[in-house]
DNA sequence: CTGAAAGCGCTTACAG
DNA sequence: CTGAAAGCGCTTACAG
């Protein structure tokens, strides 16, 4: 029994009913629907009119049936933990790629792949042409997951620069190292000298780009680097709070803090407090991602807006180019110091 | 061109290669795919090491074709607001259902019906088959999608109790009125007396049945209801702030709140650190939800845990049982005290 | 229990 | 520009 006759819903109109309401044949039809190359306008009109006097829509199994296309795109997550849903940063850029499909009528299928098992039946799934492209989304990059499916062919975009040497995966990301230097500089424009950070997981490229951009600014402005001031911590709040406090105990008389996320400086925000230090007189923070969490502080944080909207926008574009037989294209975004009260 | 050819991918084996492989029909390999029924033991071992050995997967494009359904279903998000997305119950909820349905091997597609021409776009997607049902999640209920849907005969499940007289649509739900009336008898039982509530929007069932449940509980336990004590908030932090500004300012020896939503509540904080209220010492504060910023505040809030991993379980269940022919159903699930410092 | 055959709704060379 | 026809990969009565 299909679908259609549950719920007293009535059979839906195919092609061939538009080609008879129209008076051409079904081939004709079919080729105003694909793009009405090699039709008469006349005929063009009669099929439009047909559709819009049946209700027709096309039948997308029996059209990917022959054209080996799916006309969808996976967003797959690859992460074991469940911090990835945590991250506003997440729900921003799920929403952006479902809106920017959207508009090329390109359903989303979330795919979450945390565990091994899951990794093997979603790779299995996608392999088999279920999807036309993956979007894909791991705070670790590096991983087994992109390899194994560029190797099956499957294009593929993921969000952030893919860390291993010119593995020819598509990504988008923004300006990592660059929006570091912002963040520095800024501190020490504040007159602050003993500068600590905050690093990502150093598998991560923001782990690494934004600990590269630190280093590097400091260098330019001659302050000499103190690897006492280099904390590594894991993008979780109670990571950051974990990570301030080494610092504080290991560099009493720091005075500005770059935390390499908004969550973490939050973390970080609160060992601050409990260690009596006051921000930003004491100690100046600068975050990074523009989050939601940016504002829930008190003080607001100061920090580095990652253009959400377009990195996921940029995604889409990237894939569609992808499953259209262009090349593979990194796309790096800048970013922006965004100013409150923490620094 | 296919997709598989793209990219150097090699034809995909079909049924009839399995078939081949096996020495048996492509009716017995249809067959032992489905379920198994009237295949010898003997046909059934030849097919699954064919399917092995040739590593066969099903055309679902081919199989919907004929069967009429897509195997798929929608995960609907009707809101005009960038707002649920910033709701930590949303990720658990998404989170929640794309795993359960993972467990049946049934894809979700994500669709995102912000605007009038989005929900058209969307409801012509759906009516048409492209899913075999819908998981609704909209905060305002009483969504005219819903009724929409369920009048063209799709199966369809809503997260929190549809707004509306007797309308036929499964639900499923926290027991809002039952975890009103716990956080209530809570802050009694603490000997608070002037307790006062801010409640979600008024068109929303969370709204109404814990307001409900807050009157109960006080004119059960002989407190006289003070209309002063209630203020209508939108479950927007910064509506929660508002309302409990406005409710300090009506009555100012008010010693408990019982806010619909610990977002509300972490506004309601700051009204009331600003205010100069100790929290619990002047002023018992009680959330709903238990949601990731129950203790991101301080002090951490006693609130009211939602059954989140339940109600995605729940929703997928009954959605595939109406799927499979069974009738509507309506889940309402317990909720639970959860004491922490705020109260 | 099993095979041969029809058919799901569409697209795409192929003739004209 | 257009129609008739083949065929995509599967499922499902229908005979046996």
């Amino acid at each position: 029994m299909t679908m259609q006759q549950t719920g007293g819903r009535r059979r839906p109109p195919t092609i061939h009913d538009v080609a008879r309401e129209a008076g051409v044949s079904r081939g004709t039809v079919s080729r105003v629907l694909n793009g009405g190359h090699y039709v008469s306008p006349a005929a063009q009109e009669a099929v439009n009119a047909a559709i819009r006097r049946t209700g027709y829509v096309v039948n997308r199994h029996a059209r990917s049936l022959i054209t080996g296309r799916s006309d969808s795109v996976g967003f797959l997550l690859t992460e074991p933990q469940e911090r990835f849903f945590e991250d506003p940063n997440f729900n921003v850029l799920l929403r952006g790629c479902t809106q920017a499909l959207a508009a090329h009528d390109i359903p989303l299928l979330l795919m979450i792949a945390g565990t091994e098992a899951e990794r093997r039946r979603i790779t299995r799934y996608i392999t088999a042409g279920h999807v036309d492209g993956v979007l894909l989304v791991s705070s670790h990059s590096g991983d087994p997951l992109a390899e194994r499916l560029r190797d099956a062919g499957v294009p593929l975009v993921a969000c952030g620069k893919p860390i291993g040497q010119a593995s020819r995966i598509s990504y988008v990301a923004a300006d990592d190292r660059d929006g570091a230097r912002y963040m520095v500089r800024h501190l020490l424009s504040l007159g602050r000298r003993r500068i600590g950070t905050i690093t990502g997981p150093l598998d991560t490229p923001g782990g690494v780009d934004r600990l590269g951009g630190y280093r590097e600014v400091l260098a330019e402005a001659g302050v000499a680097l103190d690897e006492r001031l280099v904390a590594t911590g894991d993008y979780s709040r109670a990571g950051g709070e974990a990570c301030a406090a080494r610092l504080l105990d290991r560099v009493p008389d720091l005075d500005a803090l770059f935390v390499a996320s908004d969550l973490m400086a939050r973390g970080a925000l609160t060992a601050l407090q409990r260690a009596g230090r006051r921000v930003p007189e004491d100690v100046a923070v600068g975050g990074f991602d523009d989050s939601p969490a940016a504002t829930a502080t008190e003080p607001a944080l100061t920090t580095i807006r990652q253009p959400w909207d377009r990195i996921s926008s940029e995604m889409v574009r990237v894939l569609l180019a992808l499953i259209g037989g262009e090349d593979p294209a990194a796309v790096i975004l800048p970013t922006e110091l965004v100013r409150r009260a923490s620094a």
